[in-house]
DNA sequence: CCAACCGATGTAAGCGCTTTCAGGGGCTTG
DNA sequence: CAAGCCCCTGAAAGCGCTTACATCGGTTGG
């Protein structure tokens, strides 16, 4: 259909609204980003005639001059393949996106899964698609963060970087502060033996929520608790409550560092023939939709997820505007959820 | 930091290329591109001057003359608004992206929640910022498909539209085949007093399931099923189950046309002193993750989600490198989950 | 041995937009 | 009433890239 060559062939310019407006082409841009004064007659022309012609002005065009796209890149590291989602990230993503609705800006979704798809992806930023990107699940070793710094894009993380990054904003949740909720939780109901599913020790959100649970336990006299690893997932979960067992076998309490890795562990308690919560008491964080609908529905830490994704990309759209970064990181605070599993 | 004015200064473009490599422009374009022959000596002098150089090309300058973008537009029609996601449409999201990956392409994400966004939206694609566009959850009164397609907008879509869009291909799952699973389980289990939580009467996969359902009823001489109708979520499930508890006290099994809807409708059901399966069997459509977290575990229809996503981005891809849609829609099947729900 | 030719490179013309810069009224002011 | 301003508009120069088109050796064939 259409023509042929040119794609774009059919699809009004600026000249040719221009034309049919008797003006020239500068006043029709004028008009359209209001970027200097217009006799009410003619702006009332140039409108009426791009109402005509149903003109929309080309981005590229535009973004070739400004050196602007008007659209961030949302990077997520997600770890596993095809179908498995972790629920935590994609809600912070659809949060993300509805607000950045009425900005005039535009979510570019990229998963980068390996160091080639970082490669792909700097290379991807750097060559202006994007005015800035907002990083999500960063680990310590993650050369990218540094590299888009280095390369002076705007950047905003969701959740404290381990090492400081100078000149980039950051909105973590109090992860310290929701474990010690978590911890104390556990203590006053007289639990004796406490273990707990760790996140990776390469990212904050991992060792924070150890620092924060191993705190209060230290603080109350308790001995240490049994510690095993996980990646946040629900199998990473299981398989780290399995050593947990092994090597405490009369657990009475797990505090588990994402509601996933929770759901995971709960699967192996029940397998193992315990009780929950009456022999064995599990608390989560993050306070994803599942924990609702768990038998028993999870106790955990409750992230305030949408105010996140709203701070962050309220920090990115300034720091793009401005051009200076935010000074200083949000923390956001964290709240017990009880419901059944302890 | 840097210097100031044009923010994308000390970038270098091709031209800094050419002249560090001693070539013109044009070869420089021609080794990026891999567009015409470039004898061996100089395409590696080429390459060693981007390498030095960093050189990244330029994606709004390339735009501009080739008239393609390399990215498209996943559009979604979010009913709710902050922290309500529904799993499918996010697991669906996420799988597109991913499918994307090695074709150099990128996603655009996009929400839109009503009239307003989707006319926002028709802009921002018309303004040339993405290739295609790969459309979601549409219902029938949604002027946005027809819109595009007499743009000339390339455009694919999740689920079978209700009124044909000619030279616009799609993937559906066969909702139709799938209710009828699940109504022959629920007949084959000796049920006798059916109720659907039916979908939105302006979408396929509402019509389609109810029509299933309804259709394996009547052959096997049941009377007609009473229906609620919901639009998908979970709440709307549990008002439809109310609806269809005071008209059918007796009911003792439930076709739900969502997974979400059939997690509401269970909550009503127990909350009304029911017991499942005991009481009421119940059984889904979408098998989310959800699911197999309830309780009971939920019986479902499983969709897969991860091939209708990879057949979408690939159908997309196509039509944008070839110029023409796909000329057959795909229907992929359905298949029953048992669970402990009905 | 010269004409025709071919393959590799350079030249230059835009793609559609923004933005300085200069200029041309209409006003105010001395 | 002339000089000076200010406000609005138009002309034109690119932004960084691709792509005909022209060019220029070097072959090949008659």
């Amino acid at each position: 259909m259409a023509s042929s060559s040119r794609p774009n062939a059919g699809q009004p310019t600026l000249a040719t609204v221009a034309a049919a407006a008797g003006v020239s082409p500068a006043t029709v841009s004028r008009v359209i980003n209001d970027s200097a004064p217009v006799t009410a007659a003619i702006r009332q022309a140039v409108e009426n005639a791009i109402e005509r012609l149903g003109y929309v002005p080309n981005r590229a065009a535009r973004s070739l001059v400004t050196q602007r796209t008007d659209s961030i890149a949302l990077v997520v590291r997600e770890p596993v393949g095809f179908g498995i989602v972790d629920p935590y990230l994609s809600s912070i993503t659809v949060a993300a996106s509805q607000s950045l609705v009425g900005t005039g800006m535009h979510l570019v979704l990229m998963m980068a899964q390996n160091g080639d798809d970082h490669a792909q992806l700097a290379h991807y930023v750097r060559a202006g698609h994007v005015d800035g990107v907002m990083l999500l699940s960063v680990h310590d070793d993650d050369p990218l963060p540094r590299q888009l710094l280095r390369a002076g894009i705007p950047m905003v993380l969701g959740g404290r970087p381990m090492t400081t990054l100078e000149g980039c904003g950051y909105v973590d949740v109090d992860n310290h502060g929701g474990a010690q909720m978590a911890a104390h939780r556990l203590v006053t109901a007289g639990r004796s033996v406490l273990g707990t599913v760790a996140g990776p020790m390469d990212m904050a959100a991992g060792v924070d929520r150890l620092a924060g649970f191993r705190s209060v336990l230290r603080e109350t006299g308790y001995p240490p608790p049994v510690i095993g690893y996980g990646s946040f997932t629900r199998a990473s979960g299981e398989e780290a409550m399995r050593t947990l067992l092994e090597r405490e076998p009369h657990l009475d309490a797990v505090f588990a560092a994402s509601d996933m890795m929770a759901i995971g562990a709960m699967a192996v308690l029940k397998e193992s023939g315990r009780r929950i919560p009456d022999d064995v008491a599990v608390i989560g964080f993050d306070d994803i939709e599942l924990g609702r609908h768990t038998d028993p529905t999870l106790t955990t830490i409750h992230q305030p997820i949408a105010e996140q994704a709203r701070l962050l990309t309220e920090m990115l759209v300034t720091q793009i505007r401005t051009g200076v970064a935010a000074p200083i990181p949000a923390v956001l605070p964290a709240t017990l959820v009880e419901r059944q599993s302890g």
